[in-house]
DNA sequence: GTCTATAATATGATAGAC
DNA sequence: GTCTATCATATTATAGAC
């Protein structure tokens, strides 16, 4: 079985993981993410990696096992970077300072990754059932994370109840990863996009003015 | 060429516009929903749909041409529905009625197409490059018309500048597609989301304290 | 680590019978 | 309107040489 791990399996340097095999996975995430899962065809990813397809075997075991790397990989990168990132912030942080950093860390990250974060959310839904269920595990531990990011941000009061939470977490979700779909560094950073989605979400959540009582 | 057209073609009654290939676009819809477009064979269709792949032939011209007016179906049909939600509102409707129909239309629209309209965000980025460009003008309508439900809500007054209405409709649009990857009708219903939504952004829009003036 | 050759199967599309 | 039969090509994966 193909070097399925991601941990110091150096051929000749220390941590290197072998640069073919990085090769391999970059160019299979460029395609997945351009034109699907069954429209990426295993002599497509060798061809652009230079080389014949029979030679992707010596680093994967089948098509499968490649795709599901590179789902892992989407997912995994970006979730390190948000965790180091909030967990080097100051345990007094306010509500705001955090959730522009997990906002901002979590853009950062994916548009760093464009093409595995990009062919994670574009394959995912088309991907074999057993690839799929195996790589469920990685995304619920990321989308958990959030929950718990969320639930500090609204420890510090001045919130609605419950419900507006998973609401707010699912729009921001969405928000956050359809930035992929447009973004393309022109006139607004990535900082900037992060702190007006940060402000929008923050001021959804804080008890506001119902119908009945409007705001003056 | 088999009829592309949609208005009254009937075949014997008024204006049916066949049973049959009505059959073929609702599963090619589903299929390229699940796996995607290269993932769905002419067989794979034609099987769903109780009949050989050859007969597919007698409905569209090629493959293509099916997922042509599948992507079609899924921006027209609730464009239509928002459009003419829109329109019968009365001309001093407030911003916030205005885009909570739109958003509940909208919602309502892909929600009651999911298998159209999830097709259509899924595979628009994996299609072939001249069904892609053919379909870019639909897509573009759609999004125009929003441009100027946004506007007519700016235009109501209280909003911040011009940029923060280009990210609010993004981040918005966002938010209501990735509905169809978590919506399944449980205890909140799409009334409240739309709800919940447009309140979100209307207080993201309108001028809010900054940094250096905080909300008491 | 990469290759050629090949097996077994699947694909979009067409021809032509009924 | 649906079928069977078929063409030309593409697919994942394996065997085995270098």
């Amino acid at each position: 079985m193909a070097d399925t791990q991601r941990s110091s399996t150096g051929t000749t340097d220390t941590n290197e993981v072998s640069a073919g095999r990085q090769l391999v996975l970059d160019t299979a995430a460029r395609l997945f993410r351009a034109e699907g899962y069954a429209g990426t065809s295993l002599r497509d990813i060798a061809g652009e990696a230079g080389m014949r397809a029979a030679s992707l075997y010596h680093y994967f075991d089948s098509k499968d096992a490649i795709v599901g790397e590179v789902l892992r990989i989407g997912v995994e990168q970006v979730f390190d970077k948000v965790r180091a990132a909030v967990e080097a912030l100051p345990p007094e942080a306010d509500a705001q300072v955090l959730l522009q950093t997990a906002v901002h860390t979590h853009l950062q990250g994916m548009h760093g990754l464009q093409d595995y974060t990009c062919a994670n959310l574009r394959i995912f839904g088309q991907v074999p059932a057993h690839v799929r269920e195996a790589h469920l595990p990685t995304r619920d531990a990321y989308e958990r994370y959030w929950v718990q990011v969320l639930a500090r941000c609204a420890r510090q009061g001045g919130f609605d109840h419950q419900r507006d939470l998973r609401l707010a977490r699912l729009f921001l979700f969405a928000a956050m990863n359809g930035t992929l779909d447009w973004f393309q560094g022109g006139a607004v950073s990535l900082k900037a996009v992060a702190d007006e989605m940060t402000e929008l979400v923050l001021q959804g959540l804080r008890q506001r003015p119902s119908k009945e009582n409007p705001a003056p």
